[in-house]
Formats: C-alpha cells, sequence, structure tokens
DNA sequence: TATTGTTATACTCTATAACTATA
DNA sequence: TATAGTTATAGAGTATAACAATA
C-alpha cells in the first residue's frame, strides 16, 4: 500500500494558469531562499512522518532520539537549543519517549536542576532503524541531485542552520 | 526595541555537554539534510514572523499575497499546490486578505466552480513593503554566505523544492 | 538573582472527511 | 464520475507566562 503524502496534488494538465514551462509556477518567491527551504522542509517532513509512522515515531521524536543517540548525556535545555524548541516542549516529547523506554531521565551530580537524557539499548535499536527509514526518506527527496551536489548542498545548509 | 526571535536561547558558555569547538552539537542530525534544511525553516520563519508582524502578516498570508502578486489569476487550488497547503487552508488564507481588501475573488469565466484570485493595488502596495522586510531578514540569515554560496544554494533547493 | 525543568494556556498550523455547485 | 471551493473538527506544533527546586 502507498501512502499518500500531498494528497491535494492537481494534475498539473488539469490546471490552466500562469506557470512556467515545467508546471513550475513563475513568481517572486521562487527566488527567495527562505520560501525554497520552507517548501524543502514541508515535502521532507510529510514523507518522513508517513514513513517513520510504523515506529509510531514523528519527525519531532525522532529529532530527540537522534540527538540524544548521537552525543550522550544532553540536558533538556541542550536538545531544546539544538533542536530550536522550545524547553517546555522537550518535556512532552521526553516524557512520551520515557514511557516507551526508549529513553531515561537521569540526575546530572554536577547540578540537581538538570536531567541528563540518555538513550536506552531499546532506544538506540529504534533510533538505528528510524535512521535507515529517514536516510531512504532523504534519498528519494534528493532524486534530482548528484553526491556531490548533496554534499555541496548540505555544507551550504549547515552554515545557513548554524549561523556563527 | 529589539525582537527576540529565539527566546530560549541558553548562553554557550554556561552549557557543559558535548559540544564540538564551535559550540555545536555534534551528532548524526547534523549530517541529514532534512535535518538541516527544517532547522534552517524554523530559524528563518521565526524571523520572518517577528518582522512581518507589524504589517499584520505572517509568513503563510505573505506567501498567499507573494504568490497572487507574482502570478496573477491563479485559483486557490493552484495557490494550494504552490505553497504545499491543503485547499482548505487556502480558504481562511485568502478570507484573511480580502477582508483587508489585499486581494479579491472574481469568476473564472471558463469554469463557474473556480475562483481567481488577483491582488489589488493596496495588495501590492503592502507586498512590495514585505518583500523588502523579508529580503532583509533573509539576509540577515545567509550572513554566513557569499552572493556566490547564496546563488549556488538558490538552485540547489529549487531543484529539491519542485523535484520532477 | 538567575537557571532547569515543569505546568498551563492560547494560538497557529496541519490533516481529514464531508458537503455544494459545478464540470 | 470527478473537481473547486468550502465547512467542520481534531490533532500537531508553537509561543508565553508563571512556578518550584536549585544554583
Amino acid at each position: 500500500m502507498m501512502s499518500r503524502v500531498t494528497p491535494w496534488e492537481t494534475d498539473p494538465r488539469t490546471s490552466h494558469s500562469a506557470k512556467g514551462s515545467g508546471g513550475v509556477l513563475e513568481c517572486d518567491l521562487t527566488n527567495e531562499i527562505e520560501f525554497l527551504v520552507a517548501r524543502a522542509t514541508s515535502l521532507g517532513k510529510a514523507l518522513a512522518n508517513a514513513r517513520l509512522a510504523p515506529l509510531d515515531l514523528r519527525v519531532r521524536s525522532y529529532s530527540v532520539l537522534a540527538s540524544v543517540c548521537g552525543a550522550d548525556g544532553l540536558s533538556q535545555r541542550d536538545i531544546a537549543e539544538f533542536l530550536c524548541l522550545d524547553p517546555s516542549q522537550i518535556v512532552a516529547l521526553v516524557d512520551g519517549l520515557e514511557r516507551r523506554a526508549l529513553l531515561e531521565r537521569l540526575p546530572d551530580p554536577r547540578d540537581r536542576r538538570t536531567k541528563l537524557i540518555r538513550a536506552t539499548a531499546a532506544g538506540r535499536k529504534l533510533h538505528a532503524q528510524a535512521a535507515d527509514i529517514v536516510r531512504d526518506a532523504e534519498d528519494e527527496s534528493l532524486q534530482n541531485l548528484s553526491t556531490a551536489e548533496r554534499d555541496q548542498l548540505r555544507e551550504l545548509l549547515r552554515r545557513m542552520a548554524f549561523p556563527v
């Protein structure tokens, strides 16, 4: 069974308005990097969410899990900053993953306010599966780009996503 | 007065966990284009929303206005497809802009089901102001990148955001 | 006095299904 | 039978403010 990611997409042939030769609307927005990056995110997130559904993960919860698996001993504050989320949102996300025993809150010996988040073995296992799925989805989103172009894009995006 | 865009950001110096030399968390996610693109979008959208607030616009409503100003005679369906939004969402967005007389719904002589959306003079004027603001915000988000790099990024993103 | 995690609340955005009028 | 716009609703995501424990 195929998952419909953008169920509202119309057949370009039945549409009859100001389009360019490639079927893409010609408009100033297509020159705005912020718009392009938002549209790419929208498409990518929809696809990834659909693909992660069988694991009972979404992009947000996957991101928390991946953060913790990648760098152990993060505080909730660290995760929030890294993911550009408010710390109050991390509470619910960590709650959900902790309830499934995918990660755990540990006391920080240096600061009793802080809770260090650590992935469990089950969490690491699920993350490995999820990372494969996400990699496939990303590969699909980037079909038009060669490996070299993807590397180039990644570097440029890194500098946009993590400004000095 | 300065607008705080990411109010939860902590001072890197007070943080004490697994970070790389640049203060950036080292984690597999930073190699995932989908993550980087999402983070860039998150930062950019927050900044743009804050800057557009004085015009009583948000990124979503601005996008609709910009679509219509860039390519006249679009149907709501066209806008939905272009912005990756469900047609049902366009209704409320067009409603809001129409109420402010920034655009109008016109009957399509070829198909009485369709409504063609056209920007009014006031809409074009406001769009011009908004586009300046968005351009400045984008410029700020891309401080790290040279003009050539921005062009490169734009082209790569275009192919990611509008796959064949 | 400032910070971490937390709770609460309101708002925006997204997803889905169903309806109507047209085609 | 299918499509454009619409309505309704529920759920996900975001933004703020305030509080207790701790620094």
